[in-house]
This record gives C-alpha cells, sequence and structure tokens, in this order.
RNA sequence: GGCCCCAUCGUCUAGCCUGGUCCAGGACGCCACCCUUUCAAGGUGGAGACACGGGUUCGAAUCCCGUUGGGGUCACCA
C-alpha cells in the first residue's frame, strides 16, 4: 500500500451521446474505486465526472442526465462534477472550484490554452477542406502508408495567421519530431514512432476543441493524476503526452502527466465489440422470423411511421429510439439483450450485482476462500479495499449474461426476505405497476412464493403468473391433464373431486394450513402426496409446475382455488371422450 | 493495409513477474446422480484449457524469438 501523500483524483468522462453502456460503468467503477481507496488510506482522493459534449451535433442535454442517473443508480457517486440528487441525497458540486464540468462551458479555458500553443509556434491554423484531407487520405491508403498531416516545409506563418483572422479554419498542434512512449499502468510501456503521429487537430472549425486538446486541458485544470479508460484509447495517450510536455500555464508552469491505465474491452459471446446496435440487431433478426403479415399489424402499436420503420428493417445501420424499441421487443415477443445499464435495471438486476460481475471482468483480486476458490461475489467494500490497476488483465473480455443472471438469482434468492420485498415491489411500481395492481393485498404471498424462483425483479412474476389471471384464462397442459388428471386409479380428476370438499370445509386458508389439510387427505387416503399434490397444480396453474402447494392455492384463494377445481374437473371429463 | 495491444477449460479467471509444490485450481454454463408433492434452491460427482513452432534450462503454463489467431485504432466523434 503506498503512502503518497499527494491526493489521487480521478475522473470518468463520457460524453453524452447515449445511455451508460456496461462498459463505460467498469472503466467509471475502476476509477472511482481507486478515489476511493485513496481516500479510506487518508491519503485523500477525489472522483471527478465531466461530461465531455464538445460535439455540439451529437450531445444531448437527455443523455447527459440519464448517465448521471445511471451512475448514481449504481452508487458510483462523484465528488467534483454536476450537482445532482438522489434519493434526496446530493451528489456532486464544485468544492474545488475546478468546474463548470460540462466542456462545452469551457470553450473560453481552451482558447487561451490554443492562443498560447499558437503564440509559442506550436500550434498553427489550417484551411485544409475535408474533401482535400479526404483525398490526402486515399493517396496514402493506396501506398500502404500511414495517412500523417504535417505542416509543409515553406510554410508562411505570419501570412497563415493573417489569414485565419479573417477565414474559418481549424487550429493543428504541431506534433514534435519524435517517437512518445507512454506509460501504462495495465499494459506496461507503449512507443508509437514518430512516423505514426500526425498534426492532429487541438480545435475544430466551429471553435470547439477537440477531444485531444479538451481531456488534457481539463485534466491538469482539475488536477487529475489518474486517467482510467477504455483500451481504443491507448492510440490517443501518445498524442496527449506530446501535448502535455508542450502545454504550460499562463504563468509558464508545465503541465503534469498522469498515470495512464487502459482497460481492456468488453466484447460480445461472438467478439464483436458490445454496442447498442445489439438491440436493434436482436429485434431484426425476430421481426424477420414472425414474418410480413404478422409485422403489419404490430408496427402501428410500435409508433414508428411505416417508412421509418420499413427503412429500419432493410437497413442494419439503422436504430430504433428506446421506448419504440421496447415496445417492438414485446410485440414479437424477442428479449432484448442488455447493453447499457439502464436496460439492466429495467430488467431487473440489482445495482451492486452488476458492479460486482463488472468488477471481475478484467479484475480479480488473486484471494481465495478457505476451501481454496477464488473470492468472486463480494461487495463494494471489499471491492474497493483491495482494488489496484496492477492487478487487471491484459486481454479483453466477453461480456458473459449467463453469469451475471446467475449472480443476481443468488443474491435475490439469498436476500432478507423483507428487503426483497420492497425492492420488488419498488421495481414494480416503476416498471410494471399493474402487476402490483394485480397482485393487491397478496403481494406478500406472492413475494415469498416468488423470491426462491426469481432471476431478476422483471421475471420474479413468472412463477406466480397463474395468480395474476382470471380462472377462465388458465389453459390446461393436454400432457398434463393425460398424464396427471385421467392416468392412474384413482386418477387425479377424482382426487379432486373428493378434494373438493375437504378445501370447502377448511376454514383457515393460510399456506400451511392448506398443507396441512392436503396432507391429512392424503394420508388418509393412502395416497402419496404427488397423487395429490400434481392435480391440484394442473387445476389451478393449468400445469404441472408451481410453488408449494399451500403456497400457490393461498395464492389464488379459497373461492378461485374452488372455481379452477371444478373447472378442471370438466374439462378432463371432456377430454377423457 | 499501416501502427498499437492481447493470447490458460465454451465463458470469466487463479497460477506467470520471483521456472520445479500444476498430468493446471475456482466460478458460470453443460451432463449425471441424490434430495423431493412439481419447479426453484441445495448436495455429490463428471466432461472440459496452458493456440502452434522453435529456442533457453536438468526442468517451462511460467523466460526469449517466430507463426497463427483475436482485438483496438487510423475523423474538424469521443
Amino acid at each position: 500500500m503506498a503512502h503518497t501523500d499527494s491526493p489521487i483524483v480521478t475522473r470518468f468522462a463520457p460524453s453524452p451521446t447515449g445511455n451508460l453502456h456496461v462498459g463505460g460503468a467498469r472503466t467509471a467503477l475502476f476509477a472511482w474505486a481507486i478515489a476511493q481507496r485513496a481516500k479510506n488510506s487518508g491519503a485523500g482522493g477525489r472522483f471527478v465526472l465531466r461530461i465531455e459534449d464538445t460535439d455540439l451535433k451529437r450531445s444531448s442535454e437527455e443523455a447527459s442526465r440519464g448517465i448521471l442517473e445511471d451512475l448514481a443508480w449504481l452508487g458510483l457517486s462523484w465528488d467534483d462534477g454536476p450537482e445532482f440528487e438522489s434519493g434526496g441525497v446530493r451528489i456532486g458540486g464544485d468544492e474545488r472550484g475546478v468546474g463548470p464540468f460540462y466542456q462545452a462551458q469551457r470553450k473560453h479555458l481552451y482558447d487561451a490554452f490554443v492562443q498560447r500553443l499558437v503564440d509559442a509556434d506550436l500550434a498553427y491554423p489550417a484551411f485544409d477542406t475535408p474533401e482535400e484531407l479526404d483525398a490526402m487520405r486515399a493517396e496514402a491508403q493506396a501506398a500502404k502508408k500511414t495517412f500523417v498531416y504535417r505542416r509543409p516545409e515553406g510554410y508562411d506563418r505570419d501570412a497563415m495567421l493573417e489569414r485565419a483572422a479573417a477565414e474559418e479554419h481549424v487550429v493543428r498542434f504541431k506534433l514534435p519530431p519524435e517517437a512518445v512512449t507512454v506509460r501504462d499502468e495495465v499494459l506496461g510501456d507503449v512507443t508509437v514512432p514518430y512516423e505514426e503521429l500526425d498534426d492532429f487537430i487541438i480545435r475544430k472549425r466551429d471553435g470547439m476543441p477537440t477531444y485531444h486538446f479538451a481531456v488534457v486541458v481539463d485534466d491538469e485544470l482539475m488536477g487529475v493524476t489518474d486517467v482510467v479508460r477504455g483500451q481504443e484509447h491507448l492510440n490517443n495517450t501518445p498524442r496527449h503526452a506530446a501535448l502535455i510536455r508542450a502545454l504550460r500555464h499562463e504563468d509558464g508552469r508545465e503541465f503534469r502527466m498522469p498515470r495512464f491505465a487502459h482497460l481492456p474491452v468488453i466484447a460480445n459471446p461472438d467478439n464483436s465489440k458490445m454496442s447498442k446496435r445489439d438491440r436493434d440487431k436482436a429485434a431484426r433478426a425476430k421481426c424477420r422470423e414472425v414474418g410480413v403479415e404478422a409485422l403489419v399489424q404490430i408496427h402501428g402499436r410500435v409508433g414508428v411511421g411505416e417508412g421509418d420503420f420499413h427503412a429500419w428493417l432493410e437497413d442494419k445501420t439503422r436504430q430504433l429510439p428506446g421506448e419504440p424499441l421496447e415496445r417492438l421487443a414485446a410485440a414479437v415477443g424477442v428479449d432484448l439483450p442488455e447493453v447499457a445499464v439502464d436496460d439492466f435495471r429495467r430488467s431487473g438486476y440489482l445495482p451492486e450485482v452488476l458492479l460486482n460481475y463488472l468488477a471481475l471482468l478484467g479484475w480479480n483480486s488473486g484471494e481465495k476462500d478457505e476451501e481454496g476458490k477464488n473470492i468472486e461475489r463480494f461487495d463494494l467494500g471489499w471491492f474497493v479495499e483491495r482494488f489496484e490497476l496492477s492487478r487487471v488483465g491484459k486481454g479483453s473480455s466477453k461480456f458473459d449474461r449467463a453469469k451475471l443472471l446467475s449472480f443476481n438469482a443468488e443474491t435475490l434468492q439469498q436476500m432478507d426476505p423483507e428487503r426483497f420485498r420492497e425492492l420488488w415491489r419498488a421495481w414494480l411500481e416503476r416498471y410494471e405497476p399493474e402487476v402490483l395492481a394485480t397482485l393487491g393485498d397478496r403481494f406478500e404471498l406472492g413475494a415469498v412464493a416468488a423470491q426462491p424462483r426469481a432471476k431478476t425483479f422483471k421475471d420474479a412474476k413468472e412463477p406466480v403468473a397463474f395468480a395474476l389471471v382470471n380462472d377462465e384464462q388458465i389453459v390446461f397442459d393436454e400432457k398434463a391433464v393425460q398424464k396427471v388428471l385421467l392416468k392412474g386409479d384413482p386418477n387425479g380428476a377424482a382426487v379432486l373431486g373428493d378434494l373438493l370438499g375437504v378445501l370447502r370445509s377448511l376454514e383457515d386458508w393460510s399456506p400451511d394450513a392448506i398443507h396441512a389439510a392436503a396432507e391429512g387427505f392424503a394420508k388418509e387416503r393412502g395416497l402419496g402426496m404427488g397423487k395429490v399434490a400434481q392435480p391440484l397444480r394442473v387445476a389451478i396453474t393449468g400445469n404441472t409446475v408451481s410453488p408449494g402447494l399451500g403456497e400457490t392455492l393461498a395464492l389464488v384463494g379459497k373461492d378461485a382455488t374452488i372455481r379452477r377445481i371444478e373447472r378442471a374437473v370438466e374439462h378432463a371429463q371432456n377430454a377423457a371422450v
């Protein structure tokens, strides 16, 4: 454990172009954990949240808000950053006076640094049109070389500066002619030769800084000591390092080189990069399967114009907005793969479980329990105590939904029943209020039956689905009817008939009492419990699968139980002829 | 294609830095059996990996080189 006295500052810097996806969430988790650990050690640590909205066209306030909310839901709160209120707790603020935290509001800061670079002849205006640049790239491509932009030899600086005063232009950084080596905490040293680096743009035509410039300036101004980000940024880091060496504060102070850590990519099981498009892909595939006729009926309910809908169907690169996509998926009956944090929330995953799983993607404590097994289940506190970059793996990893699901199921099933009830209720209130309404005062009974079988909050209702429909809506599975109600001697239908009397006279309609009554009946008749329980299950649920017998009957209520049994007996008689 | 990065069961990984204790351990998934009124849960067991080829060494999953494979990146996006 390092006892550095200087505080550690990490940051998470998403661009608000969409929801927070799991890769971003893991990056945020690791960066957060480093700051948190430093805080706990007494050295001091801060976690900064900065919104990188320099792309005016693609950024949206809605996306920013969504990301804030996702982070807050996960419990990754930031010390410096946009103010946000979550469950009565305030997150963010600008205690250190390093804000604002939206880059679009920091333009004047970037401008000053750009100007200083230009004054020092370390940056220069350039006037090439996009078409010209495309042509240059094409040429390089044809020559099988990396395209690098360089300030021409005979560049007339004064003339160009004058021209820049009147004409729209970009500003490019004059890259020092040397290879750049960057130390990376997870990958080691990475060297990129000068020939691969070019005079990249630091200020765009619209006056906004490019990503490269804004990150470097902001990380310095916000005192960031550890830059943790995805490996897709690795190739950018030498550029940033060169910039950091060139940049000076107004008083001449140099910029400090932060520690860098590039996290391996998280991929799909098929090795493709996890992307929001995966959801469209899944929906599109299902639509094809369903067929055109069915789709004609469906698309009206989705809330997308017919033209747009068909364009989406044909064009693999198109995406449908979130809500319509959800509706479409529900209509055609597919489960969309979750890729964003909010998708997992909607699907009924616990934030602490998602975080636990994400922590394991690329990191491992290396610790074993008493039985010599890897420790894989832990809470945030445990994680923060041992997280370190040196134990982050270098290889990319695939997102294994089955394992996440198993973690979630285990947590849900072992949770204190009261907590399960509260959380499930809250989830239903938010996403499926109609289920809550249908359950009414049977909610607690339902929760007892659902919890041991729940994998997510979303599917928790499945084991008690029979209690959510009317008696007449129960569809009898014919195989079950044959096997359980019609075969054997006495057959199930006959047992049910006898059972009716017992149940009718039962006053106490609690799970225990029901169970005792059924057991007493079985014993009295010399029947195995299966001979009693299975016919009842078929009668109540239409199938042979349900929660405990007492719970099942209690859940539907006495009257409904009797009606369903009568209906089943009748059905069996008809089926027999 | 250029450059950069990576490589242990199907998947996530422990082990690698500090070669021998590894005919490679765990988790998820899969299979079988047990428990059992069904399901779920639980219990027990099983199949399942050091990408390949060269070195170095008495000895290599561990060190070196190459091959192959995978990924990332080549924007006035971030």
